[in-house]
DNA sequence: ACATATCACTTGTACATTGCAAGTAATCTT
DNA sequence: AAGATTACTTGCAATGTACAAGTGATATGT
């Protein structure tokens, strides 16, 4: 899966995109980073999908082998490795935005979506329904850039 | 892997859509109908990625029970079955939009690709620097509705 | 009319990936 | 120094994917 470079199924750029996260946890990782401002495995480990150990240790290598993210070292605890989107990475929230937007619009998502709090609730409604998706992306690379949580009340 | 309805692994927008079309297939069968629209099961088989049968007929199957795509037969062979997209199918257009915008950008993806034509490439070029996707998008429908090939000489 | 081809699938079986439980080495806390 | 925490790895069972070969319905060619 998200396998080496140099075996492409084809040279599509769609399929090429897919080779690089199309798989069921990537995007739900760098999901964490944009929105929840995750950076190290223990805070991936505790989202709600519950991905495995293994499978988690597996994408977060091959997402940095793909330059989408990158980990340094934690400054102040040696044990932890901090992960942050690459320029790279931060390109797929356009992508992100227009999942989430997709999803928003569904009468299927909304009755499902009982648990987010209402600022959460209100953001996905405004990306489902806004004309300039630019601002929204713009304000959450901010959000990530000050390594914060985005759905923080303002 | 994009199971029924009911068991969710969280509700995350996010998660939504992934768990709605983001396995290794759909999108793929997706950009088919959009982009080179193709309608009928043989069409999607033959694709350069190769699809196998059984995964292409479960891919078909669940793409319909979550109201992405629909089927008729077809009005001339009664063996053929035509699909197309659905409004919510449609609505996908914007995000494999933002995937061939992503990959378009990448100089990985520019030197893997030698077999497209140039209206080809010249269209992913176009996606990854544009402005205006709304422009785009509204191209891409109008194609579709048309039922014809997106990268037709124009 | 009959034989053959085509179409949209299904079935069987090998192979690969995923997921769970448990373990480990390094580092931190007390 | 002892125990907790962190970021992983390992082994194995369950699940999903891929290939090859079929099947039944319809169409086509002679």
């Amino acid at each position: 899966m998200t396998d080496e470079r140099g075996k492409l199924r084809s040279d599509c750029p769609v399929n090429f995109g897919l080779e690089s996260f199309g798989d069921k946890w990537s995007l739900l990782i760098i999901r964490d980073m944009v929105f929840w401002g995750k950076k190290t495995y223990g805070e991936f480990l505790g989202s709600d999908e519950g991905i495995a150990t293994n499978i988690l240790a597996g994408r977060l290598a091959s997402l940095e082998k793909e330059g989408i993210i990158s980990k340094r070292p934690h400054p102040a605890d040696r044990r932890k490795e901090i992960y942050s989107l690459t320029e790279k990475g931060l390109e797929l929230i356009p992508l992100l935005v227009e999942i989430v937007a997709w999803s928003g619009k569904l009468v299927e998502w909304q009755s499902a979506a009982g648990t987010g709090t209402p600022e959460q609730i209100r953001q996905v409604k405004r990306f489902a329904t806004t004309k300039n998706k630019g601002k929204i992306i713009q304000e959450i690379r901010d959000s990530v850039a000050a390594g914060s949580y985005f759905f923080a009340p303002r």
